[in-house]
DNA sequence: GCAGGCTATGCAACCGGATTGCATTTCTAC
DNA sequence: GTAGAAATGCAATCCGGTTGCATAGCCTGC
């Protein structure tokens, strides 16, 4: 079995084969994918199941939504342990204004940049400026 | 002269009487406030000036937009020393989900969140949780 | 004070991402 | 194999954001 079908099925949603596939192309980006992205990339696929698989990924706790300012909301598969309706996102984003690509950042965010009374569940953190790669 | 109308003219907007009333209006917001939110307090102006407005205040600095996941785009008054096109919003903005509404944090955020190699001009962080008025 | 020109405002219309309803197909469980 | 549930595909809708254009208002130079 696929390490694929395998986290789908951990997280409680069915590995259908569209679901695989994109959850295999977004495991091998390395910037956050948005909706547009998926649809050049699986022409075969209908609009709307692609964004579908995003949600129920999304809700499952497989990717999280990164709002990056663009027209569009990004995605990236988590890599902290989130799990369903149950995200903890408490890293930091990056958007170049050179590639417009976004990254996630490992680091994570001390919570200390909330003053005390405040509980926070989830931190979306995104930077703007130019990354590495476009900086020479 | 009114406090208002010199920020404007400082900051090179007309002053005009909708503006001054929009911004003295955004002053006394403890929270960000969207457009649909404006609509409803000033059932006189257009949506449409509304929206340019906000564009123009956002423009020559005066408030800073904030996307808090929700529907719409939010925005509150500058604090820090922003002029036209030169934001530098470096502190974190908080949403409460009982209450819905999102605050500006006045912590700045240091920039140690992003590593070596990376240049950053702007920040935009939002903490999702429980503010300490719906803790009670 | 007046004419010309630029800016602000208001109305209508459009756009694109997000979302929903519904019919059809596919898969799972019994 | 069949029934029921879930996934998929198509069409249509919704809504915030945005633009074009005509009109009104203000500021300038003469």
């Amino acid at each position: 079995m696929k390490s694929s079908e395998n986290m789908l099925i951990q997280k409680g949603i069915r590995p259908t084969a569209m679901r695989m596939l994109i959850l295999e192309y977004l495991e091998k980006q390395l910037a956050a994918t948005g909706l547009s992205d998926l649809e050049r990339n699986f022409e075969r696929g209908d609009r709307i199941t692609l964004y579908r698989t995003l949600k129920t990924f999304e809700e499952k706790g497989v990717v999280h939504k990164i709002i990056d300012g663009s027209e569009e909301a990004k995605y990236a598969v988590c890599f902290e342990d989130c799990y369903e309706h149950h995200h903890h996102d408490m890293h930091a984003h990056f958007k170049c204004k050179i590639c417009h690509e976004t990254f996630c950042l490992r680091n994570s965010i001390r919570q200390s940049v909330v003053p005390a009374g405040f509980s926070v569940d989830e931190i979306s953190l995104v930077a703007y400026g130019v990354c590495p790669r476009c900086k020479k």
